[in-house]
DNA sequence: GATGAATGAGTGTTCATTCAT
DNA sequence: CATGAATGAACACTCATTCAT
């Protein structure tokens, strides 16, 4: 990357954060790029001279983030138990909100994902998840009752879950622990094999 | 209530009704008012004459399917396990939307979450489940890990994962049963005790 | 047309004609709505009410224009001797002008031909004076020099450029005259058989 | 000129000329000085370095233009009949469009006419084809139906209809014939005396 | 009760121009 | 000489809401 080009991205990484605590607060739709510019301290020109429409400021952001979760959290999923290798996204994604502050809970998992259309699927969090639950199915190591991508979906959903209650209650409690917690909650519930109407 | 009271409250209600389809398949404030006029068949004036404002028909939409639920679910949820009347609640769910059709199942637990404030929180379909959980509390039928309010939140995000599942597969397979697997999956694990890494 | 669309249609109407002034006056391109709105005395709300886009008000413009056209001039060209025709058009598009004042006299012939695409050649006008060259070509009336194309271009060409003349000078000399004038060098011009250089 | 004087108009033509291109397949005013600067591969800051305001690029532009064809044709142009002026004029400017390729065709006569003002006034070509007609009116060579400034106007406009027209088909045919033939037809008509319809 | 014309603040986006480096 | 980051007024267009008929 060209010198020019190097500190450009550099502003515009800037730029991105010190918008996550507008962007993890209210719905990207609904806050305006002007709104978007007086948070940092930036013209409307400045702005659009960063980024070519406002949905790629979005993109930005969680190019971000997923650089991070790659770097650091990936790595360590190479158990050849699934189950534990799902434990240490878990565990991987609650550290990493617990050091970079609360407002980047709601964005690994998923900002808005409603009106998104692909752009979650192709997200390197969405994906690392769909791989674990693949390799689990291969091994027999989940119910058959659920497909691969219902479970993605669904933990997803528990990701963001205690994000946002963790969010609501501004870190009050130790968010790793809790998400060992549903971590659990989650594997046994995959691993169930009967219907539970058991007599 | 009086005549013309009446005839407005049943006016208002054809009107809602004939948006649901509308209603379910968009996010709600990307629908203008005037497309939603255009989709029920009356002028603008005549909207704003049944609805002070355009969230009013959101509402007035949420109480009516909860009205619904009200008389046909919650008067079977009486079991003493209250780990059946979840499973109750979730087959009624489940029913409802087989027999009402695709369309309404994302608005019985939620169509847009987001930006929703409070509303969500004092709908009917939420405090019945919160109830659940609070008498399962008491009881001591579930694990200590979990508040009462996250796992209402979560049931409530597994309702609305199975129904938009089964809304993007357009009803291809039977919701009742995919329902109860899910629903053995919550139950299996809001009831776990452990931390998965005991020896 | 139903009561409701036929009071719409006079409205729309209005409004353009409110407009022809500053239309002729600058280029269309240049006008901003807000300035098109203030004109015509109308909020940009009620602008957009009956203008889709703004483009559609310069079509509505056009439309206009060519219906009065079509009633009043066109039913005049039936001789056969094809150059009594163009005549005959020059002169009921100079009378035009003379009674519906200065304003219109570019917006006949074409008010801003760069950039419109095709609308032009699909205007009344265009039209009309291509079917009387064609006419002319078949009956041997003008050179073979030039093409029907060119042709209808030039005479355009021609009609804007003693209007644009004319507005220039604010109407201090008869343009029925003056276009007569110009029909003849025109009508000369395209008889010519030689290329002028004979010795 | 001062040597710095002298590199730096060296440098604002090479500029210019890279551009003409882009300025003669586009309306200047939809040219963004953003796309002008990647166009001749410079940076907004020299082209303001060179340029005051954005329309002296297209001053410049002109200027150069209008400096060959007083270097190249308006020395050709002293025949004592003004109509042999005009013929050689238009030979000279058809000439010139054939060397110089398709893009230049317009830039000879007016690029954008509309929203100019008095530029095109100014300009040697503009200037020049008026002295002619001057000069033909004082030996009476020119019906006195015409003005001058009509006449000027008429003979423009029809260079610039050939050359679109040239510019459309890209170069299908012989220009410099096609000229003759519409010089001619032009030269038959400003002589014309009549109004025609005399028997 | 029913209508739809009218409103205007607000939106995302463009772009000529300035200026510190 | 050359750069491109920064600016902000301006643009076309949207839409919830009001109100006279």
């Amino acid at each position: 990357m060209s010198k020019v080009k190097e500190k450009q991205a550099k502003r515009r990484s800037e730029i991105i954060e010190s918008l996550i605590p507008l962007m993890t607060s209210e719905d990207f739709d609904k806050i305006s790029v002007s709104e978007l510019c007086q948070t940092a301290g930036i013209s409307i020109g400045t702005f659009y001279h960063y980024f070519t429409k406002k949905s790629d400021m979005l993109i930005g952001l969680l190019w971000i983030i997923d650089e991070d979760l790659k770097e650091n959290t990936f790595p360590l999923l190479t158990n050849e138990d699934e189950m534990e290798n799902l434990r240490m996204f878990a565990r991987g994604w609650a550290s990493y909100i617990q050091s970079h502050g609360l407002e980047r809970s709601k964005l690994i998992s998923g900002v808005n994902p409603e009106g998104w259309g692909n752009l979650e699927k192709e997200r390197a969090s969405f994906q690392k998840i769909q791989e674990i639950f693949e390799a689990a199915r291969k091994k027999g190591q989940i119910s058959k009752r659920f497909t691969v991508d219902e479970l993605t979906d669904f933990f997803l959903l528990m990701l963001r879950s205690v994000s946002t209650d963790w969010s609501r209650r501004e870190g009050s409690y130790d968010i790793v622990n809790k998400m060992e917690g549903f971590t659990e909650f989650f594997i046994q519930g995959c691993q169930s094999k009967g219907n539970g109407k058991t007599k």
